[in-house]
DNA sequence: GTCTATACTGTGATAGAC
DNA sequence: GTCTATCACAGTATAGAC
């Protein structure tokens, strides 16, 4: 039963996380304090737990939400994925890396521990695991079977991030790279088709 | 002039350090607090001021110690590295990974941004400096010249590194396919020489 | 020079009044 | 549901004992 009281509820939750979302923005993820969120929606501080449990309870919602989101985002690119492996590959990779950059205090949360103490639930994990097995799904139909595919496109595309974010935040020194890494990762899966950027050893030399 | 009293002191810097690393390794790096390590060394909190200008002083000294362990580290290595470049570069990744997964605790300061707010001095990133300087000769030597080339290997090695640490801490499912990983990316930079791996569709399929 | 005692500020969290 | 008041603990600063 949803009645008036409960939808309330929602939104002032969703209001909460908003302001816990400007912060992380503004202050970076790990700088994140009830004042400062309860300062943005109007409250004194102990009265968010009235809507939340702990702290760790916003972090866990913000990490749910952030995977929501991009399993929206890879939802909607999946059926109009180029046909050539290749160019599928530096789609989807490319989905995750834009959508980490766009928001780095999201993706430092989603994807490393930044945040000392906090794991996600299980309930917050859920969206994380069907992205992953979303993942899994489109790598096997690309022609990358297994498990070890999944976990050297992962360890990759998530490297490619995190020095990214790590030392040229604000800049495309790895993602420019993208491109090149796909074809790496192509090449070595077997997936068919050319390659989409040149060898560059192997075109210009002998 | 290295007197008594600055060798006392450079002592108590060092006992000092050696609990801060103590209490990163048993509660993790982001839960180490100055009444710890001040208990363990056997001084009050505000004592370590007369050694350390903040706590931030000592994740410096921390990170800059984890950086120059492991400068000692691939300096031993080099001059015996494998004449075969794969064979090298497995052993370089692999030093890496391996000193990384000895001590999460460690390798989270020195390569993740898991301490929030800190941020290494320039005298603390020196070290980092000159490991990356090294790899950047090491892999032209090997024959994989170019800021990309340097670039695609941090990304990888990091990638699985952390892909390890964060999804299967204690297991070896990334740390597998760094010989993978390696053959993957030889092939990319053009490096000579048979795989270390079967490529996993070629030997068996058609 | 080295450490202690004390205190100040800011944090997440709880209890109880309204 | 929100408030005030309060707590325990964090990092930090300073004054003073030795």
């Amino acid at each position: 039963m949803i009645d008036r009281r409960t939808k309330l509820r929602e939104a002032t939750r969703r209001e909460i996380l908003e302001a816990a979302w400007e912060v992380a923005r503004e202050e970076g993820i790990g700088a994140v304090t009830l004042r400062d969120i309860a300062g943005r929606v109007g409250m004194r501080p102990p009265s968010l737990y009235t809507h939340f449990g702990s702290k760790m309870a916003i972090y866990d919602a913000m990490y749910r939400q952030g995977w929501e989101d991009y399993l929206a985002v890879v939802a909607g690119l999946e059926p109009r994925l180029p046909r050539q492996p290749r160019a599928a590959l530096v789609v989807v990779a490319g989905s995750f890396f834009d959508f980490a950059l766009a928001e780095p205090a999201r993706a430092q949360l989603m994807n490393q521990r930044l945040v000392p103490g906090f794991e996600p639930t299980a309930e917050a994990y859920a969206p994380a695991v069907q992205v992953l097995d979303r993942l899994r799904g489109t790598l096997a139909r690309l022609g990358a079977d297994g498990d070890a595919a999944v976990d050297l496109f992962t360890a990759v595309v998530g490297g490619l991030v995190s020095q990214q974010i790590a030392n040229d935040p604000g800049g495309r020194r790895w993602r420019r790279l993208l491109e090149r890494a796909m074809d790496m990762y192509a090449d070595e899966v077997g997936l068919p088709g050319p390659r989409l950027t040149p060898r560059p050893g192997g075109t210009q030399g002998a």
